[in-house]
RNA sequence: GGAGGGGUGGCAGAGCGGUUGAAUGCACCGGUCUUGAAAACCGGAGACGGCGCAAGUCGUUCGCGGGUUCGAAUCCCGCCCCCUCCGCCA
């Protein structure tokens, strides 16, 4: 949600930040506009009636405590109450339009956010074998079973089995100890959510066709624990000295994937159901692009520590979702593709999640509450993430070297081939 | 799922149609007292929006949304949440 003050303020800035995204959200932020003078024009005049009615009713309360009648003044406020009843619905008309219109604009893009997608820098090798290379539906043979999973559930759903699983678990736990050296309390959530934590993360309006929706209670399936991490604090007012608050939230994630029939359809790469242990960060506005650099500096510490080859790309601002005001993915190298593909990413949605949400935060020393700033990234992406460990750690017989530092977490050093 | 009870300021807890934004206690901030602190006493203090340079002033706010009324924390309806008992269950 923007700030309706910034855009009565200045109007033309919002609408060339908004343009930047190319969208054609300009007709939107015009009706947004109008609503708001419109509304500025009902208010006085009902609080006006409002003060009226207040003070008579003190007059009345007083008439009738000394016994006097007050018939009149009761009968002249019947009138104003019309008055006011018809002005109320007048201004609740004008609300029905304006928090829609206002709630659909996306948020105001970063200066730095790129105009096109922009490669920052790349680490590692992007590698291809010497030999012949095999993706990582192949390295990992029936311990990722599409056959069975699509059996099971349709399309785009696998099962993980045996080694796999003590690799998905060790990774995670890995990750999650990282992260608590970084100051990140971990999560688990709940992965059913209400309407209004969609709402409040920008998911909805915005991605409607992607979050999977219950038949007969009001809940959606979260398509990333950032959703409920975002709701953690959602409503309160976060005394100075506690931010940043920091948290890994682990859990599944489900995503509908419509609109991508046919894109990726072989392996793990792109599925209804995946695990994830997310970064969320609440912040003081002053600290947000700090904490960006931040959350990207754990993601390439992970990539860096588990051996993958990656890239660092600054996203296009008509690619950001509605939320962020900058984002930047990290890319994987996967030789059996011979491209980059995204494993994380991290946003800065700066007040825009926290104002529809109602999170703020009172400055040490006193003053007055103020919205703060969220953010969020990928600490690692369970099914991708193994896909690239996978594909990068292959060796000429099938089998694959796994990453020593998970070692002590309970993975295997090699994955027999299949 | 069935039967009850309940949601009031940071917390506890009164009020149950009228000068109640809300008693009282605790916590908090300032002051007096004290060498300093504690205690005691005095005072202050919620959040949001409008107007205003400011002091201030007006409106909203007693889980959320409607309704009744000149007037609602108080009455009615819907929703959300919490607690107790029963049932079911990993």
């Amino acid at each position: 949600m923007l700030d309706i003050r910034l855009i009565r303020r200045d109007p033309d800035a919002v609408r060339a930040a908004l343009a930047r995204r190319g969208e054609s959200d300009v007709g939107v932020l015009d009706q947004v506009l109008a609503l708001d003078v419109r509304r500025r024009e009902i208010l006085p005049r009902l609080e006006g009636l409002r003060a009226e009615q207040n003070a008579a009713n003190q007059a009345i309360a007083a008439a009738k405590k000394a016994g006097e009648g007050a018939e009149e003044a009761i009968a002249r406020m019947r009138a104003v109450a019309g008055e006011a009843k018809a002005l109320g619905e007048e201004l609740a008309q004008v609300d029905a339009q304006l928090t829609p219109a206002l709630s659909q604009l996306p948020n105001l893009p970063d200066p730095t956010a790129a105009p096109e997608d922009t490669v920052l820098k790349e680490v590692g090798e992007p590698w291809v074998p010497d030999y012949e290379v095999r993706d990582h539906l192949t390295l990992a043979g029936e311990r990722i079973d599409m056959e069975r999973g699509a059996r099971l559930s349709g399309s785009r759903f696998a099962y993980l089995r045996g080694d796999l699983v003590r690799l998905e678990l060790s990774l995670v736990s890995w990750t999650l100890d990282l992260l608590a050296e970084q100051g990140f309390e971990p999560v688990i959530p709940p992965v059913l959510v209400r309407e209004e934590a969609l709402f409040g993360t920008g998911m909805l309006p915005d991605t409607e066709q992607q979050i999977y929706r219950l038949a007969d209670d009001d809940l959606y399936l979260a398509g990333t624990s950032e959703v409920a991490l975002a709701s953690l604090h959602a409503g309160e007012i976060l005394e100075g000295d506690t931010l940043p608050l920091r948290y890994a939230g682990f859990s599944p994630c489900f995503r509908r994937e419509a609109g991508a029939a046919g894109k990726d359809t072989r392996g793990i790469f792109r599925v209804h159901q995946f695990d994830k242990v997310e970064m969320f960060s609440f912040v003081d506005p002053s600290e947000s692009a700090a904490e960006h650099e931040r959350l990207l500096a754990i993601e390439e510490s992970i990539l860096q520590a588990l051996g993958i080859p990656y890239r660092v790309v600054n996203i296009a601002v008509d690619d950001l979702g509605a939320s962020a005001a900058k984002k930047y993915d990290c890319e994987a190298w996967l030789p059996s593709q011979q491209r980059y593909r995204e494993l994380t990413s991290t946003s800065n949605t700066t007040d825009y999640q926290a104002r529809r949400l109602d999170i703020r935060h009172r400055p040490t020393g006193g003053m007055k509450p103020e919205i703060l700033h969220t953010l969020n990234g990928t600490a690692v992406a369970v099914g991708r993430t193994l896909i690239a460990i996978l594909e990068n750690g292959q060796q000429e017989d099938g089998s694959v070297a796994l990453p020593a530092v998970l070692g002590a977490y309970g993975a295997p050093a090699v994955l027999p081939p299949a």
